[in-house]
DNA sequence: GCGCAAGAATCATCCGACCACTGGTGTCCC
DNA sequence: GGGACACCAGTGGTCGGATGATTCTTGCGC
């Protein structure tokens, strides 16, 4: 057992005994290291650690903190996770994500509200004006496609689903999606799609838009099948 | 931009890039550091982060290597996110486990094969003598259940769904679970919802395994609400 | 009361040194 | 010749100190 996993256990079960709250101050460097036992360098590398797995947040000249625990913020990671599978798991990526999304659609059916609903039409009707091209209209079909995804899932009630989605929708998964779907020409019944979804969850059918997402992320899917090998 | 998320990000840039292959050394310290631009020590607190992400893996004496890069493998500090919140999101947490055991039963249905079948139950025969309590009964019936569900996952045949369920039902996720399944007495109930999901998947039928494994697990966060304040 | 500058506190980074462990190599003994 | 052992070079592990960058606080002057 290494000393950077001394410091990452301590301060685990220091927020496990609730010796440390979500947003609390850490001790500085020297006097927790000196507390834990470990030079200050073995410190850093384990608070390091942490910082990266969205569990402590150092900033400069100030101190170092204990995160929020934000559900989402702790599955952030496991984005990183997913890029470096990229080519190699792909389809269980997309159909994990289709499960975890047509899952999403069916719960938000009955808990998004008017004004959401309102938004998410707004994000749809923006985005045509962009379905026949222009500049930089492969970058805000892509954005208003995240910011669609993420108001449905955002009403799902399960910050641990809405993490995992996240997670399982990088960027640089988005990316790849949305490049095959352009070179392939079916931009605009990707918009039909997403407007299903929208009615779906107008009519507060459950089943419905359960069903419309599971259609929309399978027709993706299947775009994206259509450049197996695409280089990057 | 810290020079730790250099080093992050260069080194997962040589492992997309192909530079580094699962398995392989990386340079030693002091040459990759200076590869980076940057000293030994923010060198260290990155690829100390990347190894407790499951990127890397180094060993005294010898040197860095990439790991397998598996799946299950990358997922594990998943387990880790799980376990720091504990009480506060188990309700979330059981119900997307709920999501995707349902789904991996179904899966598993139609892939299982006639061996894992008859492993799967003797495994079950092999509880029925602990139902009734004796030295170690609790401890072997959570082995044998956590054996159980891992044949079925085994057999989804998709390597991102298997590590997102061993993520979500964490070794202390089922300490918990069990204690309250034998504190309410339901043990005999589990074990033949348990019979009911074999045989589902021994008639390879894909809608019955999903719903009687959703409703094993239905039962069993039932249980867990019934004592809602159970102090650890 | 307000703005600003000086200072303290804190993290960020680097450097050099030494320790601990591993793997390979060569030697010695049987 | 074969095997056990000792040695050695290479590598990561840890440490302490020094300097820079950033933030927050304090107190001064207006």
């Amino acid at each position: 057992m290494s000393r950077t996993d001394d410091v990452v256990n301590g301060i685990k079960h220091m927020i496990l005994n609730g010796d440390l709250g979500p947003g609390e101050r850490l001790p500085v460097e020297k006097e927790l290291a000196e507390t834990l036992g470990v030079s200050r360098g073995s410190l850093r590398e384990g608070v390091r650690a942490l910082s990266i797995l969205g569990v402590l947040n150092t900033r400069q000249g100030d101190g170092t903190y204990v995160t929020s625990l934000d559900v989402a913020q702790l599955l952030a990671p496991m984005g990183f996770v997913v890029d470096l599978h990229g080519e190699g798991h792909a389809e269980n990526v997309h159909a994990l994500r289709r499960l975890l999304e047509s899952e999403a659609a069916r719960l938000a059916a009955v808990r998004i509200t008017d004004g959401s609903l309102a938004d998410a039409k707004a994000l749809l009707e923006g985005a045509e004006p962009f379905l026949e091209g222009g500049p930089d209209a492969h970058e805000r079909l892509m954005e208003i496609d995240i910011a669609f995804h993420r108001i449905i899932a955002s009403h799902t009630g399960n910050p641990v689903l809405i993490g995992m989605i996240e997670a399982l929708a990088s960027r640089t998964v988005r990316e790849r999606l949305w490049r095959s779907l352009r070179e392939e020409g079916v931009l605009h019944r990707t918009h039909e799609e997403h407007l299903a979804i929208w009615r779906a969850l107008r009519a507060r059918d459950p089943e419905a838009a359960r069903v419309r997402m599971a259609n929309h992320l399978l027709g993706v899917e299947e775009s994206l099948s259509y450049f197996p090998d695409a280089p990057d």
